[in-house]
DNA sequence: GTTAGTGCAAATTTTTTGCATCGGT
DNA sequence: ACCGATGCAAAAAATTTGCACTAAC
């Protein structure tokens, strides 16, 4: 088990003073399981185990979580930010600018790239989950018609 | 001067029997100059020029001419898409996670990448306009600490 | 003269905020 | 018991839709 991985909530949580709650266990829980997820998505999948909880509080949790660093968020395709577990399934998304597919590949493609910006200028590539855009074979094909 | 960026929006709303409108062109030139900017901005832009066109007015006409391929969007750090001259400008944007910066990498760094992708499984990435997320110099050297 | 395009207002959708209550420590 | 966290409702943003009027062709 990779030491770096798995701070576990209730640690982070009590370094800072804050709470363990259930809504927090659940949030982090379903962020895991569904890999990339919006807001609302996640929102339905806590609602799977406690029927209870507002989607008020999942916004609230979900930027918790993020400021905590267990999680973080991209946007894939049309305006809905997504949340993911840093480091977790990794793998890129290519999103069809055209038909709106999502493809997944494998994050080694971004090594090199990510080798040269960070020593180039010093910046991180987050290649925890990552969205590229562009138009998909299918997609590239027909146009050319 | 390269003979595919310049579709005149007049010829390319007439091959499909849509008008020329002010709105339109004044949308259009307003992307063009800004370079990568929400529809919000837009709509500030034109407004300078035209102050009675309406939000409304920005989003459809934003929405057509992405259907036209005048215009692409992409979703820059949080929620807001921006849009932009498919091929003008074209930088890369590092979008830091951390404390939000922007800032602009050659196009350049793509190109293996976006090679190797069209190689592989003929997905033609936009490289255009691209926004990568991670954690810039500065931000990196804090957290180190 | 036709009919697409625009402006306006209202409806949706998405996210944020205020405040009383609940529950973890 | 204290004070942070939650739920609820309402506000604030962001985007979409319906419809009558304007203007491009």
């Amino acid at each position: 088990m990779p030491a770096e991985t798995a701070p576990s909530l209730a640690d982070v949580l009590r370094a800072r003073g804050l709470r363990l709650t259930a809504q927090r266990q659940l949030v982090l829980e379903a962020v895991q399981r569904l890999g990339h997820a919006t807001p609302e998505q996640v929102h339905q999948a806590v609602c799977r185990t406690a029927a209870g909880v507002n989607i008020t509080t999942i916004y609230r949790t979900l930027e918790l979580l993020e400021g905590l660093g267990l999680v973080t968020h991209t946007h894939l395709s049309h305006g809905a930010p997504t949340y993911h577990v840093p480091g977790e399934r990794s793998h890129l998304h290519l999103v069809c600018h055209r038909c709106g597919a999502i493809e997944e590949a494998p994050l080694s493609l971004m090594h090199p790239l990510a080798e040269q910006l960070r020593t180039d200028r010093g910046f991180s590539l987050d290649i925890g989950h990552m969205a590229l855009f562009g138009t998909c074979a299918a997609c590239a094909a027909e146009e050319e018609s």
